[in-house]
DNA sequence: GTGGTCTAGACCACC
DNA sequence: GTGGTCTAGACCACA
């Protein structure tokens, strides 16, 4: 794991969670492994990591049971997409449009580059 | 004008301006209002619009007459434009692309937003 | 038994016996269930159930003889009524009087939801 | 500014700003004093306080302008109060009302001691 | 000056 | 073993 941009390392931890739990590789119920351990994983402080599972337990993407760890809450997906979806339409839509209208770019041109990227990935 | 989202002031300003430059309302060779104008204009401390200043000033986008003010350097709008353009597309619609197929999006439905969105504005 | 809350599990364990040996429903000189036993009913560690026991054992409330297992002590209910009304006089009841008066709720208000509390429970 | 419980302090602080605002002693659009100076004030880490205000503000009780500080948002008052109580309703009242019942206590004996101690403030 | 993040290391309650 | 809290001290971006 490598944490290139400038953003908070522990919202990247959670990021990482988070596309985990949306693609539903992890699944409900699964135990995530310690604060320690991934801290030491990823080398990072366990602090760190420790402020991460707070922060996704407070979103309630998963839960602690006292002494033993934290767990993915059920519905955790769902909860998951639809929080990430309502964020991404309210916040990160109209900077995307706005940027469009001011570079002159439209749908079809992002189209082009899209299916390019697709493509690329095959 | 407001400050409500969370990304620095001096940046917002710094988007402001440029609007104007790469969509031709501010033409080369015209001055800037001073730091202090703008400052007390939008009630924001002198530093953060000296900051947006300089800011553009090495981006080549304005230039700096000692004692006299701010002015738009020639050729602007293309270096504008062709920068922001390559950023947008090398960094951000990767970024894009690889969040709605998280969020399993496509282009169709975003089409969809900015239809609205566009409807709201009018 | 569910542990949903965040006190502790061996808190909320001893609290299910008080309230049995306070209503009376368990007797002076009756056998607790063991350890292990208890534990593997309520899955839960049996650390968990022996700091329970340890607790209450404690408190004054059972009693250990080895090898045997844990037993009610004389006169369990009334120092148990007696230690937890006193508790709960001097520390809790000024702690609910500053909430409700902070919080403008006055004692009808309270019986109202006492009142439908009980209706629920028909 | 005394930590007595064995609560966190990060949530004592809370409690004490929380009063504040329900009370109407502080105002919306006042400024909290800096993280630094309270946190000298009362003689705990800065990041403790820091924890404080982020909770505080994830409850939108209050916010932040960027270097400048924090203030009370509009509306806080309301905001927690309704918060307050609800919590204190769910929370709070089965809790008192199961160990009232327990104890053999009714209404009427915890309103005499309600109303001794309202004498008491007199 | 403001707050935000991170590290290192400690201590605690709980299981 | 688990996580939760706190301290001390550092560095950073921002106004």
């Amino acid at each position: 794991m490598k944490f290139n941009d400038n953003r908070p390392i522990f919202k990247q931890i959670a990021d990482y969670i988070l596309d985990n739990v949306v693609s539903g590789i992890w699944q409900e119920g699964e135990r995530l492994i310690s604060v320690r351990e991934l801290a030491s994983e990823i080398e990072v402080n366990p602090n760190t990591v420790a402020r991460t599972y707070a922060m996704l337990s407070n979103m309630g993407i998963i839960y602690n049971q006292r002494g033993i760890g934290y767990f993915i809450t059920a519905n955790a997906q769902e909860k998951c997409l639809s929080q990430l979806k309502q964020e991404f339409i309210e916040n990160e839509l109209p900077e995307l449009f706005r940027k469009m209208n001011l570079l002159d770019l439209d749908l079809e041109q992002i189209k082009k580059y899209y299916d390019d990227q697709k493509n690329e990935e095959k």
